[in-house]
RNA sequence: GGGUGUAUAGCUCAGUUGGUUAGAGCGCUGCGUUCACAUCGCAGAGGUCCGUGGUUCAAAUCCACGUACACCCACCA
């Protein structure tokens, strides 16, 4: 056997096994192993093909590949699914970022279809990095079923949900006020917007000289499209309710009508609000309630259009603000200005301030009722074929009947909270990249080619497939320009990439529903709930079992990484400098769901120590035995550490696939339970125990059986945290075995042993006693506090007798004049042992005092407990045997005390 | 304005349905190390479990109120 070095470097074998892995075609869940009923599938959240994985990703990879492998050697056909979004919108944005850097050019410099051949050329290059760092974490994900939102098959799911939805009639054209992104060009979602704090002037004015109501607003600009003027309707403004006035503002005639509405807040500005429908979300649904007309007076380049009036006409937004405002100043109409913070809407990915603006676009009516389509092999409960339902209680319903779990579960309320206030949700976006909306009009029944035309189009021509003339004329037709929002396609993801529309498919059949989404918690809205809402619609099932939803990733000090703060941790340098074994675990091991995690350096270098202290257990057992066979079972125990060993280990492992079990993955207690029982059981006791059973003829090959099928049931309970010591390990055990299908252990039914558990009170003792009386190594512990404290010395076997005399009594060929004997009779020997000259009899019957006195009050305590007849009615009976027995231990070391005492005075 | 989360050792965090004398890692202090591992071992110090009140035989844990921080939603005329 070759032997291993002292010390394990990951960067030397992680590619090598990686690539080993990859080779064995075991990813691809068809090629495993044995026949395999069960299946377990995850979809990758597919990263956006932007650029590179942050630590969140790095976060969501090695949950995934801890349960994804788990679940694999538990036997079961197991499917990670890797893939790319292509973000239409952050893709778009940062490749004509790129384009007016390096060529200055922009997108209309290039023509659409030469832009978009730069953009894919990107996100080649980038889907390669992110596959390579996928790669790097030891994903064990099936590369042959990759998928990309924008391929070829992907895009015919697109379409095929789009037609079906819109011969539903749930997804529909309609002129609404909607979010403009004047920089980007484009509309985007409500999700879509950040809001950024400012400062601004509230401005309190009156219309005009004959408007008896004054109004206060933070853009002026946008008044000259007022249609009314809206009150509270029991407000002190009421009586003027239903009075119209005509005034001549700013170069605009105004036509305004005084309406009550109960939205009204009396106590804001001067209780009264300017109507503003085409421009204000709020204004446009108090609109329609009211029936006002709606004037457009702001353009899709945030400049005034000629309906704003004369004197602003085709002035930019700002400087019509100026304008305006001069204007009623000079007019003495101006009442007030006053400084205030308020909240800009801004598009996420261009930053640019939000202009609401009456545009036609594409919507999902997500309150529209249809007949529910249900699946057959993985039905909704409580949901019948050809129910009448919306989108909105299939939202719901999902969630709430226990179907898909939301972990953990607060997020269940935020979800029913967003679903509430949804509002229908627009689809089409004005960007290049993405999928173009299926939608061609005919250039004849429309009447022209122009965008107007299009726009008058009643009865689009709606398709799968590309269409080329129209069904009715046989004339020419234009595709509709826009494209889909990104989270169109990312709505189909579990299903899309597992072969649908065919509904035939194997893939579908087999790995539908999933069973794991495991996301972030930010992309709950914008993701989760359109997978739900997608999947209930398209397939009539929910798209998977359980979301959890891990948190953002800090620093150590607690604060979002970012550029600026210079605090960003790539997960590739960190690979590089601890081995991504331990990254992994950091990132695993104190991350709970839904909390965010702190990550300072230390925590994985400290976990870097850890794979090598697994590496130097493991070491040491294949050094120490004579030679290294594979133990599968449980071999028979001889000693009390054996049997101690051997069922700590049982109880690990019950304890541990329990936790990886759960829906609700408690991965963080699993890993911290097998680090706690590798370091501290098996390392620092049974290990040094079995440097002695080895030297035993008789207990030497038990041992070392035992040493063999602990350490390698221990490689395999590892495997899924950490893939890569452990399979380097493996190696030596079996030269051409993948642990990556390796049998789970089975369960182990050696009975918990408790002698050895009081071994270690004992040696724990003396060492304590050791540090306290300051005894150096190799001089004695008076054995006298030892036998006092301890009552089963006979119990022991000789073997462990003699480990607690090397660490007590190593001192029996030490004499030192002078010195006190004490004689401790040890099994049937008698032993002979002096005190340490060291001790402070005084200090040690202080000592003891405040020891004795601690117990004394506790058992006092106790005994009040149990004496109290409403606890020993009211708490169940086996907490009261506890309690008792924790008042007897309290009284037996108290009387260990007090002998202590009495023997020193 | 509405909601959610968090508050436990110097730092980062565990703590299952209330029930031993509240735990881990890192850091710190002391001692040790040619015998698997200094990416090590042993020991130690360090806690008003944010505050106040309540429920209970019993509260870090449940309830109420308060404080601080983080986040989400809505509005911002």
């Amino acid at each position: 056997m070759p032997e291993l070095p002292k010390a394990y470097v990951a960067e030397e074998y992680e590619d090598a096994i990686a690539k080993t892995e990859r080779l064995s075609g075991f990813y691809n869940p068809d090629q495993l192993p044995g026949s395999r009923e069960k299946t377990f599938a995850v979809i990758l959240p597919p990263p956006n093909a932007t650029g590179t994985l942050h630590i969140g990703h790095a976060v969501m990879l090695a949950i995934q590949d801890v349960v994804v492998r788990f679940q694999r050697m538990r036997g079961k056909k197991s499917l990670w699914l890797p893939g790319t979004d292509h973000a239409a919108i952050a893709t778009q944005v940062k490749v004509e970022k790129l384009l007016a850097q390096e060529e200055h050019k922009t997108r209309h410099d290039l023509g659409r279809e030469a832009f978009l051949k730069r953009v894919d050329a990107f996100v080649e290059k980038s889907r390669a990095t992110i596959r390579h760092q996928i790669e790097k974490m030891g994903c064990s994900i099936d590369w042959s079923r990759e998928a990309f939102t924008l391929d070829e098959a992907r895009n015919l799911a697109v379409r095929t949900c789009f037609k079906r939805m819109y011969d539903d009639r749930l997804i529909y054209r309609g002129h609404r006020v909607i979010n403009w992104d004047p920089k980007g060009q484009t509309v985007i979602s409500d999700d879509e917007l950040v809001y950024e704090e400012r400062q601004a002037t509230l401005y309190t004015f009156h219309y005009g000289k004959d408007v008896p109501i004054p109004i206060a607003t933070t853009r002026p600009e946008t008044k000259v499209g007022d249609t009314a003027i809206a009150v509270h309707p029991k407000g002190r403004w009421k009586k003027y309710i239903g009075r119209e006035y005509d005034v001549e503002f700013a170069g605009a005639s105004l036509h305004l009508r005084v309406i009550g509405d109960e939205q009204i807040d009396e106590t804001f500005g001067t209780g009264a609000l300017g109507v503003t429908p085409a421009h204000s979300m709020v204004d446009a649904e108090m609109a329609q309630r009211h029936m006002l007309p709606m004037v457009q007076v702001i353009d899709e380049h945030a400049q005034m259009t000629d309906a704003a009036g004369e004197l602003v006409r085709g002035m930019s937004v700002q400087d019509a603000r100026e304008h305006i405002v001069a204007w009623l100043k000079e007019n003495d109409l101006m009442l007030g200005e006053q400084e205030i913070t308020q909240n800009v809407s801004t598009a996420e990915r261009t930053g640019e301030v939000i202009e609401p603006l009456p545009k036609l676009q594409w919507f999902i009516d997500v309150n529209k009722e249809f007949a529910f389509s249900q699946s057959k092999h993985a039905p909704i409960r409580g949901l019948k074929n050809g129910k009448k339902v919306t989108l909105k209680r299939l939202l719901q319903h999902t969630v709430k009947s226990g179907q898909v779990g939301i972990i953990p579960d607060r997020f269940e309320a935020t979800y029913f909270h967003w679903i509430d206030h949804l509002r229908d949700w627009c689809i089409s976006r004005q960007l290049w990249y993405g999928h173009r909306i299926p939608v061609w009009y005919c250039v004849a029944c429309g009447k022209g080619a122009s965008e107007e035309a299009m726009k008058r189009c009643k009865e689009p021509i709606v398709s799968t497939e590309n269409v080329t003339s129209c069904p009715h004329c046989g004339g020419a037709v234009k595709q509709d320009p826009d494209t889909l929002d990104t989270w169109f396609s990312a709505g189909l993801w579990t299903f899309s990439t597992l072969g649908w529309p065919d509904e035939s498919a194997l893939d579908l059949q087999t790995y539908h529903p999933t069973a794991l989404l495991e996301t972030g918690r930010d992309i709950l809205f914008f993701w989760v709930a359109r997978m739900i809402l997608m999947s209930t619609y398209c397939l009539g099932e929910v798209p998977f079992r359980y979301a959890y939803l891990h948190g953002l990733v800090r620093d150590g000090q607690g604060r979002k990484m970012s550029k600026s703060l210079d605090n960003i941790i790539d997960p590739l340098d960190m690979i590089k400098a601890y081995g991504t074994d331990a990254v992994r675990l950091s990132l695993v091991i104190g991350s709970t769901p839904g909390n965010d995690l702190n990550l300072p350096k230390e925590r994985i270098a400290g976990f870097r120590n850890f794979t090598n202290k697994l590496w130097n257990i493991t070491r040491f057992v294949f050094m120490n035995v004579r030679e290294v066979v594979r133990v599968d079972v449980s071999p028979k125990p001889v000693t009390a550490a054996d049997r101690w060993i051997l069922g700590r280990l049982a109880a690990v492992h019950a304890s541990v696939t329990a936790k990886l079990e759960e829906p609700v993955f408690a991965l963080s207690q699993a890993g911290e339970e097998l680090r706690d029982f590798t370091w501290s059981d098996f390392a620092d006791w049974y290990i040094e125990v079995a440097k002695g059973q080895l030297k035993d003829e008789h207990q030497m090959s038990s041992t070392e059986q035992i040493l063999l099928y602990v350490s390698q049931t221990l490689l395999k309970l590892w495997h899924p945290f950490m893939p890569f010591v452990t399979q380097r390990l493996w190696q030596e055990v079996d030269e051409d075995g993948l642990l990556l299908v390796e049998a789970w252990p089975d369960a182990l039914e050696t009975k918990p042993d408790e002698a050895f558990s009081r071994v270690k009170d004992v040696v724990t003792m003396i060492r304590n006693l050791r540090a306290t009386y300051r005894v150096p190594e190799r001089t004695a512990v008076p054995v006298t506090l030892i036998s006092a404290q301890c009552d089963f010395w006979k119990d022991m076997e000789p073997m462990i007798r003699t480990l607690v005399l090397v660490e007590s009594l190593s001192v029996c060929d030490v004499a030192e004049s002078g010195a006190q004997y004490a004689v401790a009779s040890l099994g049937d020997t008698e032993v002979r042992v002096h005190l340490a000259g060291a001790i402070d009899v005084k200090a040690e019957i202080a000592r003891l005092m405040s020891a004795w006195q601690d117990v004394e009050d506790y058992v006092k305590q106790q005994e009040k407990k149990l004496k109290n007849k409403a606890f020993v009615k009211a708490a169940p009976v086996e907490v009261v045997d506890g309690e008792r027995r924790k008042l007897d231990e309290a009284c037996a070391k108290r009387d260990a005390y007090r002998a202590q005492l009495d023997a020193l005075t």
